[in-house]
RNA sequence: GGGCCCGUAGCUCAGCUUGGCUCGGAGCGCUCGGCUGAUAACCGGGAGGUCCGGGGUUCGAAUCCCCGCGGGCCCA
């Protein structure tokens, strides 16, 4: 039996009540064995980081992907939805260096030992899997949260090893010296996608220096920078083949800078009397030596005597600094890469910690940023610097410990990206579907500027390079696997965990000398983790299966950051393992910032966690505000008003179940016994333009999940629990389930509220999985044994399409329209909407609506609360308008001269409606006026419409409204009889009497005219109140048990009484 | 500096693809009134706008084009 629901819904209670119950009776795995057939649909999860708690994007990301495998799993796949955990890297290895109290790699190595350091690691990442997982959960995330993917199991880490192993074979990887962005602090290096908005603003010196030619007296190279640190690794100064350079005479010195920023320089200087002495090609200063500035203090560059010239390089530019650049190949990209082309040395004189070394001779010990004084104080000792400032500029930070990058030269391993990105372009562009679709304008031009991939780090929780080489003959040798190892291994492998430092203790025998192979210590940048997880989460290659029936997958969404990160490495990872893109469909979503649009951070304190939100609305009002509060590609704004708009949806949608169940209860409604052919002939306008309505709502809602417009399906949803179910529909059935008796418009009413109900819990389903539970259990499956135990295991609603009637649906909203403005017009003439009124006149503005509206006369009836409803269309008129002929004397004394006036007395004697008729058919009309023919037209005569007095009218978008607002006695009999009512009923209510309860009523009233004028509605009053017996009299009479209450209506005093009736 | 996205009422957003009879809308908030046996609800009226700014195309621009400005993400 359907029971009546509880009046209001307590999400909390409710929602962890569905969470133990789904737990206990294995809801989610029901589900995927009942779908263990169906054609599957791979998801891949995008792991999120094992660190931390989850905050709100980390919510929205996992609600967006949860709706969409509930709809994909409803519509009749097998989803896929293994979660996957990032679990490697310096985030977690900079929060244990917290924890332990440890500040550098020695401390590490030495004081804590690599062994326990790792462990700490993964015991890190496994505490924060356990406590992200419980906070997904609770946002009633359906995944397979007892088997997820992790990174750093021996499995996963062979299939790192295998697509290296895949790599290296086709010859992309590579070890090489570059410049790379290194953090002095977790002493590593960082890859170019980890210093992608990684830009902070800092204050530098900026300093104008002179390097003095050492073959012209007194002409120097004017130089400028804001890394003083890198000039004693100066070893060129570099300008532009093509610019023109000027040498500039200052105080009997002459400086070579480039001729475009002479007027700058020279400002910035402070230099006001200079002399142009002429102009060259930087082609032609090639080759100028000059001396090292920094010479004494570093001795070493001593060796590098044949360099210190100019050299021509097209990096060069005009929008700051001299034209004339400071070259240091081991610490500038470009540096390098020019350097290469002439054969400079690469001095990198600073060690992994961001200190100088030895050979950095005087500054050596000295942290690089702590050298720029020393330095600057050395060059202006030495008459080199021209003037020191300072600069406010973006510079790459390290993401983890916010630390100031500098650029070393170290061996580091590449990817050749180079040498595969046509390809993943191609793979791309045919076999990849981007949404929104300009997010593949994105991608391509984040591809195409990317660089090569430095895979190496030199840090310990990581996945271990697979490289060997051998000591003695420096072979090198890649190991693909566990076996591969075990083979060439010199001793005993055994289950060896493959992170460091065990890893690090296995030696293999050198196959071409039998030499000692050792491994190179460095570990794996955790994109590669990520990168390859569509197949390493299907423990491919170690199984064939089920990789082989699933890649790639099916569908991943994640956030607008991952374009260029995990978007990418997994592209890059896939082709350089199989030739191929591993996904096909991607979902780029935004970014969830406050309501300000600024990003949600502890400084700002403007943080709203998830766990909030759900403490005060529960998970499904979280849910449904942050899949329809934005188109998913748009960074959310999250806005605490917002939601309670959502709480409120949630509210009114209760509210329309527990009408119905409580009205269903009482009647005994079970759904399974209707005998439809019979129902059918028993539906009212209003019931099939409900059933339309749930079929068109449930075809837009599918259309929009389909296109991954979420925001759209979810606020058709709440369009359609608010204005059509509760705003419309259960205002128009009010009247018919009030009714006490078997009637078949009645069970009509109940098979339509339930059909609505029906699909409507299953489209909301994805979106709202807790009360969508909670309706079906005692909707459906209280009345269904044999139905599924949950909503989540239903098919997703068909689409019958023969129940749209697309003109009912507008006539419909025409005439809510209408409804609308009746209530107006009743506003201007003081008529309450509970007051009924003789008769209200729609005059509509198109034939077409007249149509449209015809077969809702009924309704529009009932919501004008009139007894006398005219429709009409534009050209027909009431018989209470008059309509009155205005002659235009002017205008007609201008054409008919002394006719006039008889023209004017034969217009006004004629059928008003007939001659406007007329004029607006032709443009004129003909009279017999004394015996001559006359012909007027439009603008001689006006017409003037008069509404009689005692009606009201208002217009609306589809025509007026007319009531009229004359009460008649009779009226006032019923409008007197609804009032009370009214308080009879808030009496009722009052001693909370149940629905069905009778009551004995007495009314007493001061003046005997209301007795007579009750008379009449007597039955009326006593089935709205069910009463069993129904006194009416004068109010000194009304006495006896039972609840008395004085009222006072409109000025009439009332003393009514509620018994209630002992039951019996 | 470059790429992509966004900018409409005090706030959060529809409308823009395909220019014009929902072209200026909704919800929230404010305000006045009404309704209420599903109602901690709801309904109606009102106030509130340089559709970011400036040019252009057009008979006509929130909508299309160009240039700015502001915000977000990414890249330099």
């Amino acid at each position: 039996m359907i029971k009546q629901a509880q009046k209001t819904y307590d999400a909390k209670k409710s929602e962890q009540e569905v969470h133990a119950w789904w737990q206990a009776s294995d809801i989610y795995n029901k589900l995927k064995r009942s779908r263990a057939d169906a054609p599957t649909w791979f998801f891949l999860d995008g792991p999120p980081y094992a660190s931390g708690a989850i905050h709100l994007g980390t919510a929205w990301n996992k609600i967006i992907k949860d709706a969409v495998l509930r709809y994909k799993t409803m519509r009749g796949f097998n989803v896929l939805r293994q979660p996957g955990w990032d679990c490697h890297g310096l985030p977690i290895e900079v929060k244990v260096e917290e924890k332990l109290g440890v500040k550098s790699k020695k401390d590490i190595e030495q004081v804590i030992g690599v062994e326990r350091f790792i462990e700490e690691c993964r015991q890190w990442a496994l505490k924060h899997i356990a406590l992200m997982t419980e906070q997904f959960k609770r946002l009633g995330v359906w995944m397979d949260w007892d088997s997820p993917y992790v990174t750093f199991t021996n499995d996963y880490i062979e299939s790192a090893w295998w697509t290296l192993k895949r790599a290296h074979e086709s010859g992309l990887l590579q070890m090489d010296l570059r410049i790379i962005h290194w953090c002095p602090r977790c002493e590593t290096a960082l890859a170019e996608h980890e210093i992608r908005g990684e830009y902070q603003d800092v204050r530098d010196p900026s300093l104008f220096a002179r390097f003095k030619l050492a073959d012209r007296p007194n002409e120097y190279l004017l130089i400028w920078t804001t890394t003083p640190w890198t000039l004693p690794a100066n070893v060129a100064v570099c300008v532009h083949p093509d610019y023109s350079y000027a040498r500039v005479k200052v105080d009997g010195d002459i400086y070579i800078l480039a001729e475009a920023l002479v007027a700058n320089v020279m400002g910035e200087l402070g230099v006001g009397n200079y002399q142009l002495m002429g102009l060259v090609k930087g082609k032609e200063l090639e080759g100028l030596r000059y001396e090292p500035p920094l010479l004494e203090e570093v001795p070493k560059q001593r060796e590098f005597q044949s360099h210190y010239r100019v050299i021509c390089g097209e990096h060069v530019t005009l929008e700051e600094g001299t034209g004339c650049v400071h070259t240091a190949p081991g610490h500038g990209e470009e540096d390098f890469a020019v350097g290469a082309k002439y054969g400079l040395p690469v001095f990198s004189p600073v060690g992994p910690d961001g200190k100088f070394t030895a050979e950095a001779g005087k500054y050596a010990g000295l942290f690089v940023k702590d050298a720029d004084r020393v330095i600057l104080e050395d060059l202006e000792r030495k008459g080199v610097l021209l003037k020191r400032g300072v600069i406010t500029h973006p510079y790459p930070h390290c993401w983890r410990c916010q630390v100031p990058l500098i650029f070393r030269a170290t061996e580091q391993w590449f990817l050749k990206i180079s040498d595969i990105k046509p390809r993943i372009l191609e793979k791309n562009s045919a076999g990849v579907r981007w949404v929104p679709d300009w997010v593949a304008t994105r991608y391509v031009n984040g591809v195409e500027s990317v660089g090569d991939w430095c895979i190496s780090r030199q840090r310990y929780w990581g996945i271990p390079l697979p490289i060997w080489i051998c000591q003695n003959c420096d072979d090198m040798v890649l190991i693909g696997g566990r076996e591969g190892l075990a083979t060439l291994a010199s001793g005993p492998l055994g289950e060896t965990d493959l992170h460091r430092p065990h890893i690090d203790r296995v030696k293999l025998r050198c196959q071409k000398c039998q030499g000692e192979m050792r491994r190179v210590p460095d570990v794996l940048d955790v994109w590669f983790d990520s990168g390859i997880c569509s197949w390493a989460s299907l423990g491919y290659p170690r199984h064939g299966e089920p990789f082989k029936s699933l890649w790639p997958s099916d569908f991943i969404t994640e956030g607008e950051d991952q374009v260029t990160k995990w978007f990418y490495s997994q592209q890059a990872a896939s082709v350089i393992a199989f030739g191929e893109v591993p996904y096909r469909l991607v979902l780029m979503h935004g970014f969830a910032l406050d309501e300000h649009g600024r990003k949600m951070s502890k400084s700002l304190g403007n943080v709203v966690e998830p766990s909030e939100v759900i403490d005060k609305y529960g998970a499904d009002v979280l849910r449904f505000y942050m899949l329809s509060a934005n188109p998913p590609w748009e960074d959310l704004r999250f806005n605490w008003k917002g939601v309670d708009v959502v709480n409120r949806m949630l509210n009114v949608l209760w509210n329309v179940y527990v009408f119905a169940t409580t009205y269903m209860a009482l009647d005994e409604f079970d759904p399974k016994k209707i005998d439809m052919g019979k129902i059918r002939g028993h539906f009212l306008p209003e019931d099939l333009w409900m059933l339309s309505r749930t079929n068109s709502v449930t075809r837009g809602v599918t259309e929009a999940f389909e296109e991954f417009n979420i925001h759209i399906a979810a606020r058709a949803l709440a369009n359609f629990v608010l204005e059509d179910l509760s705003r419309w529909y259960v205002r128009l059935v009010r009247e018919r389930v009030w009714v006490e008796r078997e009637d078949p418009r009645k069970l009509a009413a109940y098979v339509v509220l339930y059909q609505a109900l029906h699909s409507l819990i299953r489209l909301l389903a994805p979106i709202m999985p807790y009360v969508t539970e909670v309706m079906y259990r005692d909707l459906v499956k209280a009345v269904d044994a044999r139905a599924p135990e949950s909503v989540h295991m239903l098919p997703w609603p068909s689409v019958q399409e023969a129940a749209i009637d697309a003109e009912l649906e507008q006539g419909m909203s025409i005439a809510r329209v209408l409804v609308e403005g009746a209530a107006a017009a009743r506003q201007q003439a003081n008529l309450k909407l509970r007051w009924p009124i003789g008769k209200a006149i729609v005059q509509t503005s198109s034939p077409e609506m007249v149509r449209l509206l015809r077969g809702l006369q009924s309704v529009l009836k009932g919501q004008l609360n009139c007894k006398e409803l005219v429709l009409l269309g534009p050209e027909e008129y009431a018989a209470e308008f008059r309509l009155v002929c205005k002659p235009d004397m002017r205008s007609l004394t201008e054409k008919f001269g002394g006719l006039a006036p008889a023209i004017v007395d034969t217009v006004q004697r004629m059928d008003v409606r007939r001659l406007r008729a007329e004029l607006r058919r032709y443009g004129f009309a003909g009279l017999q006026i004394a015996g001559q023919k006359v012909r007027i037209s439009s603008e001689d005569v006006a017409f003037e419409e008069a509404l009689p007095d005692g009606f009201a009218v208002a217009p609306t978008e589809f025509g007026r409204v007319i009531i009229d607002a004359r009460l008649t006695p009779e009226l006032k009999a019923e409008c007197l009889a609804r009032e009370l009512v009214r308080r009879l009923q808030t009496m009722r209510k009052e001693q909370d009497l149940a629905m069905e309860e009778r009551v004995d009523v007495v009314i007493g009233t001061k003046a005997d005219e209301h007795v007579k004028l009750l008379a009449s509605q007597q039955g009326y009053i006593a089935r709205e109140v069910r009463a069993q017996n129904l006194r009416i009299c004068r109010s000194e009479e009304v006495a006896g048990p039972g609840c008395v209450k004085d009222w006072n209506v409109d000025g009439d005093s009332f003393r009514l009484l509620v018994r209630r009736l002992s039951k019996s």
